[in-house]
DNA sequence: ATAAGTGCAAAGTCTTTGCATCATT
DNA sequence: AATGATGCAAAGACTTTGCACTTAT
């Protein structure tokens, strides 16, 4: 799904299409790596001056829970941050621990059978969180 | 290392060894799971009546620092929680999406060969964080 | 004695909420 | 017109900081 389609899902849901909340769905469409809810608002600002925090938080949570944009909580950051659900494949992150740059980790190579707790063997696994930590190429030259 | 052997390094470390800094030392090697700070508070105050929340934040981030104590977020929770590094080996947890509780995967059995980021081969991987989520026994059956 | 730690209070972030007004449908 | 969304302001939760006093070494 791209932010067009996007659209029309919110169409659908019966949600308003506020020139806000497209704005907020194309910045983080056009944005490869997950986005603080004050980045999201910073690169709104040009195109909605009036735009609010909290009006970028309530979108943002609401895109959330139709399943548009998905919520990453970095080991290294204490904000949540969001990042557009497009079709791409379920993946992971790379974080480089120098400049904070988040990079993708195309698709999720993990295997299939997860390890569950030893201690609760009957626990139902129904998702993963994967991160990488490290050092980037480009902190690695400098 | 248990908490006695914490103990001794703090004094290495030129460290003083205070009743609180103690108490804090106890609450989370006593423990299993990850901690927050107020729960670390909460377990600290019946034997040290006069601690504060921020000598909690203190110590652990000062624990953290040495490597007594290790950090992690959960994609669920919004505070930090803090886990006693004892001789424990690298591990990851599972959370159950309806309690909220926390179990440990004793040992971690990701393959050593870490997928980086396509968009860097050069990344350095230095560590990685790996979580589970889903529902645990009781919950199911609830 | 001295350097480090504590406790209090206050400030800082990030995030959420109540409410009147405004806009999409 | 009616429901949902926005913007403002204020409140909340978690975490950090400055400072004077206390304490472990």
């Amino acid at each position: 799904m791209d932010s067009h389609s996007a659209i029309d899902l919110i169409r659908k849901k019966s949600k308003k299409l506020t020139p806000q909340r497209l704005a907020i769905l194309k910045a983080l469409a056009s944005e490869k790596k997950p986005l603080s809810a004050k980045e999201v608002f910073e690169r709104v600002q040009s195109s909605q001056p009036t735009i609010g925090l909290d009006t970028v938080y309530r979108n943002l949570i609401m895109l959330t829970e139709k399943g548009y944009v998905s919520q990453v909580n970095l080991q290294n950051k204490r904000t949540t941050l969001f990042e557009f659900q497009g079709e791409e494949k379920h993946h992971h992150h790379a974080i480089c621990v120098e400049c904070g740059g988040v990079f993708c980790i195309d698709a999720c190579k993990l295997p299939r059978i997860l390890p569950g707790p030893d201690e609760d063997p009957g626990f139902k696994i129904e998702s993963h969180v994967f991160e990488v930590y490290g050092t980037c190429s480009g902190c690695q030259s400098a």
